[in-house]
DNA sequence: GGCGATTTGTACGTATGTATT
DNA sequence: CAATACATACGTACAAATCGC
């Protein structure tokens, strides 16, 4: 499972914090791309697949994923993946 | 209640179409501030309110507002409302 | 400044629809 | 046609911000 190896090094997102979880997933993911561990055309796990991985509800993947959409960082394609811009 | 007057001329969001229905929420919202039914700086309804004046669901009006939001046509502060913008 | 009421924001879970493979 | 994966829609609970008292 294509994301299994990166659970080791990530978040706690259960921890308290200020800064919505949402967003944190989001961070996190651009940290993966920034530092190149997920490179250009790389696809992500199915969004439920993330979901669990991390942790956190559905719902909270899709806004995590919503927000690296409008960075221009990911790109969507229905019925197919998610993939790094 | 501001918005049971509205509900006169509502649409059915109900009806089968392809349009998503957060969309033509949205659209429907559109149209009653582009015929100055509803006028700039006009409070809207509490989300929940719409969501059942609309008989859709709060994330469906979530959606809707999101749109109109991008569409820079209102403007929504955490703990006070939604108005026209 | 506190308190309660109102209203938006976040988060969770689930079901069904639609597009791709 | 079946499996996979994203999209929409529903419902609920609690947190956070605002405002009037």
């Amino acid at each position: 499972m294509a994301c299994r190896a990166a659970a080791d090094d990530m978040p706690d997102f259960s921890v308290d914090s200020p800064t919505p979880v949402y967003v944190r997933v989001a961070d996190w993911i651009e940290s993966r791309i920034k530092s190149g561990e997920l490179k250009s055309g790389a696809r992500l796990p199915p969004e439920r697949e993330l979901a669990s991985d991390c942790g956190v509800a559905y719902d909270t993947i899709r806004r995590a994923t919503a927000l690296l959409r409008e960075r221009s960082l990911i790109i969507t394609v229905h019925g197919r993946g998610t993939y790094v811009a």
